[in-house]
DNA sequence: ACAATTACGTACCGATTGGTACATAATTTC
DNA sequence: GAAATTATGTACCAATCGGTACGTAATTGT
């Protein structure tokens, strides 16, 4: 999975994951399918964990505070090198757009899991009156991805994490979701 | 440039490029030194154009409108089939991060035009008083690079336009920018 | 302890990769 | 119009790609 979530798809030999793995040829395809296969289970594992973090989100009252635990979790408080990777989703969906749609669509459904619960957030904050605002809960979560799918591209660059913290403060002071 | 834009560098072979440029092995190589150089050429290409648009963006004295008229000229107004392309200095940065760095930096030094462009003309209308924010003008940039970054990965998921348009206008509402 | 099964190492497969050599064809140059 | 130069088509290169075949080693069940 490591190896997948920084070089790819293509650029990820058979060989390298052979050696990452530790196990031989044979027993790689006794094991998996085929190269294709095993990146669905990879690209699955991260969304899993990543969804892992998305449960306290959900349950979260507060849109604001659900936010900051999300990017705190997955982003800021995450070694140096791991952010650096990105997410795993968004690269596939850029990588893989024109070259296997079945596995961008994948990437997109997991991407779209995250942004349902944090329209769940919304909705319940916006029923109960802790948080008003011009839009409705899907425009706001449609928002908060959009600043997350930009945030993974500027992880991927030689961004410093203060300024990727900036960012997101920007982000929850014009949605005056300040803390 | 299209078969980079749409595929990405590795993908794209040497027999894909010659058929698309329909010249032969001798003339592809006798032109262009190799298939790394002509990548260079076509990102230089693409972030051209790209900053052609900007030019009608730091003119202009209204936040609001360049961000409008950036979007509308490089993302809203172009055909469906361009659209799915997405932004190639953002697919390359994506790609190549960890693959080969030079180009990564490259695209990412071609997408802080863009990010600085848009920091001038903050800069005017806060000086000039036409606009007023809590933040500054170059975390405002960075604000607005990270949703275009956001939204050149939505492109190349199956999100329609009219979705696009409406996370453009929620990012203008909560920037206080309505036109 | 012996048979059945599972796991593994390695040689091999055709296809494709980016790049080069070289002979021929087309075009300039004078 | 002949010589020099430039452009092109094609055969070829080693390396690597994902995937398969198969013989042997290790483990299992009874």
């Amino acid at each position: 999975m490591l190896l997948f979530w920084r070089q790819g798809y293509n650029v990820t030999s058979l060989s390298q994951l052979l050696e990452a793995m530790a196990i031989s040829r044979s027993s790689f395809y006794a094991a998996f399918i085929d190269k294709r296969s095993i990146y669905i289970e990879a690209l699955t594992l991260f969304s899993q964990r990543t969804n892992s973090v998305l449960l306290s989100v959900a349950d979260d009252r507060n849109p604001g505070n659900a936010i900051k635990n999300f990017f705190e979790h997955t982003l800021f408080s995450v070694p140096e090198r791991r952010m650096r990777r990105g997410c795993m989703m968004v690269n596939t969906v850029l990588e893989l757009a024109d070259v296997d749609q079945g596995l961008s669509i994948l990437a997109s459904q997991k991407l779209d899991e995250i942004e349902r619960a944090f329209e769940v957030c919304f909705e319940r904050a916006l029923e109960s009156g802790t948080f008003s605002s011009q839009q409705t809960a899907k425009e706001l979560a449609q928002f908060v991805m959009t600043i997350n799918q930009g945030l993974r591209v500027s992880s991927r660059k030689d961004i410093s994490k203060k300024d990727l913290q900036n960012i997101l403060t920007t982000t929850t002071a014009v949605l005056g979701l300040a803390a």
